[in-house]
DNA sequence: TATTGTTATACTCTATAACTATA
DNA sequence: TATAGTTATAGAGTATAACAATA
């Protein structure tokens, strides 16, 4: 962007860690306009892309199994979500989003307007680059 | 990055969602390593940048004032930061590291090392895009 | 024997409300 | 009156350890 590098890996974390909050704070603000936690939020979105087992959740949210109970007991009480056993194994549960969780997975994700807005102040080509960037740093190994 | 701009927004959050959980896994097993919370990392974090009141510490980090007592409590009572009493304002507390919250606060940012070898696989120009692209979208308004 | 999910426990985080000491 | 920080409280998140059911 300038003929001169300024970016060493350590603002870059700096940068990032700011940008993290801003993201997480949005979030937040996000799940709790549904009376959810910033937890309950994460469990649902990962649910969005469909079933899970307990412990495949734990997993991805990297926290114990222990702790899924908690939160999914709380969704499932408030009938965003449903445990359902499954077929091939009987230790196993797989959780569901309900309609009703799904509408309120969407809800959160629309509301999150600090996010959305920052974004879409970035061109095409520059969305485009900060994803392939992303990719690289977080997701290929 | 290709002729053909393939990054909506919606896709952008989800990897924006992805890109932040795995910094915030990698941050929270650093301060893990340390025997510190992923809120007490932040607080000392915030604080490696300089002093900083209990009111202003707890609007940086989007927490209620009242929870910054006892975050800071618990740092304090290991001997990481301590609370001075302001010269211009009796009322206000400025938190400060000490030697060893500022070694402790360092060895966090150093145990980083997913991220850090992340941003590592990236050019320094491409470095510079992602820096000014994050700053784009989070930082300026 | 190992794994899945749950329970019990203890500690931490979090917001709300009420309090004090300042301003 | 308003603000900075604390305390009390209750609900939620978190890890550890132990357990029953199943593989």
């Amino acid at each position: 962007m300038t003929g001169t590098p300024r970016t060493d890996t350590g603002r870059l974390m700096e940068l990032l860690s700011v940008s993290l909050g801003a993201y997480y704070g949005d979030f937040t603000l996000a799940a709790a306009s549904e009376n959810l936690t910033a937890s309950q939020g994460k469990a649902l979105t990962v649910l969005r892309r469909g079933p899970a087992a307990m412990r495949s959740l734990a997993d991805t949210l990297t926290c114990d199994a222990s702790n899924m109970t908690g939160i999914i007991d709380r969704l499932e009480k408030r009938g965003l979500v449903r445990r359902e056993p499954s077929p091939s194994d009987r230790r196993v549960k797989n959780v569901v989003l309900t309609a009703e969780g799904e509408r309120v997975t969407d809800a959160i994700r629309a509301r999150m307007s600090a996010t959305r807005e920052g974004l879409e102040r970035l061109s095409a080509q520059d969305r485009d680059t900060l994803h392939s960037l992303l990719e690289r740093v977080f997701v290929s190994q």
